[in-house]
DNA sequence: TCTCATCGTCGATGCGCTTCGACAACGACC
DNA sequence: GGTCGTTGTCGAAGCGCATCGACGATGAGA
């Protein structure tokens, strides 16, 4: 293993110095910089980052907490966790995963055993029991949605209550005065995970401002329960034009289900999906989607997180504002 | 922060016999063990990190290198993940995540810098140029999926030679004389990733024993893309009656363009999806699958990582078998 | 009773790095 | 020519832990 004394011993300089070569934190003169840098390239120098992490109490490492569950969309998640490690990277941070499953005695332990410096913590609960928890850490912690109590923490999210308002707006723009939301399933409401209520919340809100008849339901992604789900819709209102759909698992199943029962899109009946972007163009008819923004969310938090490590010490709750994209699969409704 | 003095303080013992509490190297005597322990619960004591690290030259974290592209299936790589992150857990160990973006370099610098004790990577691809990068490694490396050249380093994967062969069985028994294989998007062969060719090996190598007209297309995830190479194969061969997907994000597009062209699965068109198995049962008709053992191989990675860590140095191939799940989707063909 | 293992504990050392104070060398200034 | 501030470099200390050799205590065997 080449160390920083090997370096300082081919430069003919004292390891000291290789180290604020490194790190730049005192002023070193061109000719030592030079001398410097080529015994590290030359040696193939990295520093050990256990001793770098002793030394100076900083990891480089962030902390993700991911949840594992497959009755929310795991392609979402992916890509969180893909624009987190690369935002992440792009700030010399390497990213270290952490399940959900583990619940608050992981955060503890990666906290106190100076594991990471910083948590980001994904799928949080309106009463998330981990909240208390890491506030009580003495690390940064940005949360990716918003829990009931988020004082002191920071927190970045698509603003669920907007995009929910900007669905109901589309379709009512477009003439539909009775409409229908397919939410996601049971067990996401039951854990009270808040974007489900958002979302929620902005529909109902906007469906009663803008007056057209809306309900809406919890759905799970089987074929069966899709099917089912649409019977109760329609059998409560056979006048049924718009769909929204806040549950992106379900879309292959609904869209089918629909031609089934001889429903076009959206000739007789409109969908407007809440999923990514690279959702929408998969299927037959091109969907009407509010995007969910997970490149810009993973990257909001990992520069939210880099913020608080270099001493911005206010915490923050940032919502980002929906875009919806109108394509194929909503239109006025019918006469 | 709590040290291990403070342990050792609080129990009136040495440090090091601390250590030795914690790690078991040496024998305790009950009374000193008890006294350790609950001192160290007490006062909530977590090591830290990168003193452990640096004194034994063990991180207690694996690294794991995933594909970020959108043209092979997220939710499998996220599958995969789940399952390393879980099984590298209850070894006491922690992931790191790194992504090929960053090319051989990255596995470099984790492994000189100590970042992590030993490296899975997936998405291997046929000539992967880390592949001698990773050999020169002095650390363990678990490759998932196979190059052409592994020697030396241990793979795990699902062995798709076979998957490929089981699909043409399947559907040769059934009594279908003529078939087809969409296969993953052109980018997979263009990057050579050994997956995609070594499921067309068996693919095409049981087709001709069993005197089964087959052909075969890659395809593209997009709707026209998939429209696209159905009208290809039913151009070719107008008498088709059976299909063998290996490219999970086609399918919503896929069975929706059979059903508009009036094609029923299974009585006009039997198809066979290779996909993990909770996605077979998200459509209209459950789908025949030979499932992708995600969250198998992905716990096998780790069990082999953790054997080489403990000292085994042969390297191992292991594919593991396919196995197909008839359900709803295939049948035979109409007479 | 004496010797010799064995068991349980301790203290010292060092892992590789960052950081702090010290200190030459140098130029600017009166 | 002497003083003072700068600039660039060095040496030493210490971060928290694992590990090794040492050593007292204890018990078995002769």
């Amino acid at each position: 293993m080449v160390t920083i004394n090997d370096v300082a011993n081919a430069a003919g300089v004292a390891p000291s110095t290789v180290s604020y070569v490194i790190s730049g934190k005192r002023s070193i003169s061109p000719k030592t910089r030079r001398l410097v840098e080529e015994s590290i390239r030359k040696l193939g120098y990295h520093p050990h980052a256990g001793a770098r992490a002793l030394a100076s109490s900083k990891t480089n490492v962030l902390a993700l907490v991911v949840p594992l569950r497959t009755d929310l969309n795991v392609a979402v998640v992916m890509q969180f966790v893909a624009a987190a490690v690369t935002a992440a990277r792009a700030h010399d941070h390497d990213l270290l995963l952490l399940t959900k499953d583990e619940g608050p005695a992981a955060l503890q332990r990666v906290a106190s055993s100076a594991i990471a410096d910083a948590l980001i913590v994904m799928d949080v609960e309106a009463a998330d029991p981990r909240v208390p928890m890491l506030l009580a850490l003495d690390r940064p912690v940005v949360l990716i949605g918003v829990p009931d109590h988020p004082a002191g923490l920071s927190c970045v999210d698509l603003d669920f209550t907007a995009a929910g308002s900007a669905c109901v707006a589309h379709l009512a723009d477009l003439g539909h005065r009775s409409i229908a939301l397919i939410g996601p399933s049971p067990a996401v409401y039951r854990r009270g995970t808040s974007y489900a209520t958002r979302f929620l919340d902005g529909f109902d809100e906007t469906a009663r401002s803008r007056d057209v008849r809306a309900s809406s339901r919890p759905c799970a992604h089987s074929y069966e329960a899709v099917s089912a789900c649409l019977d109760d819709l329609l059998a409560a209102d056979p006048d049924l034009t718009g769909l929204v759909v806040h549950n992106e698992a379900v879309l292959p199943a609904l869209l089918s289900d629909l031609r089934h029962r001889g429903l076009r899109v959206p000739e007789d009946i409109s969908v407007v999906a809440v999923c990514p972007d690279t959702m929408a163009e998969q299927h037959a008819v091109a969907l009407t989607t509010v995007a969910i923004p997970a490149e810009e969310v993973g990257a909001q938090a990992v520069e939210m997180t880099m913020r608080r490590l270099a001493g911005h010490t206010t915490s923050e709750v940032r919502l980002l504002g929906p875009r919806l994209t109108w394509r194929d699969s909503t239109a006025a409704p019918r006469a």
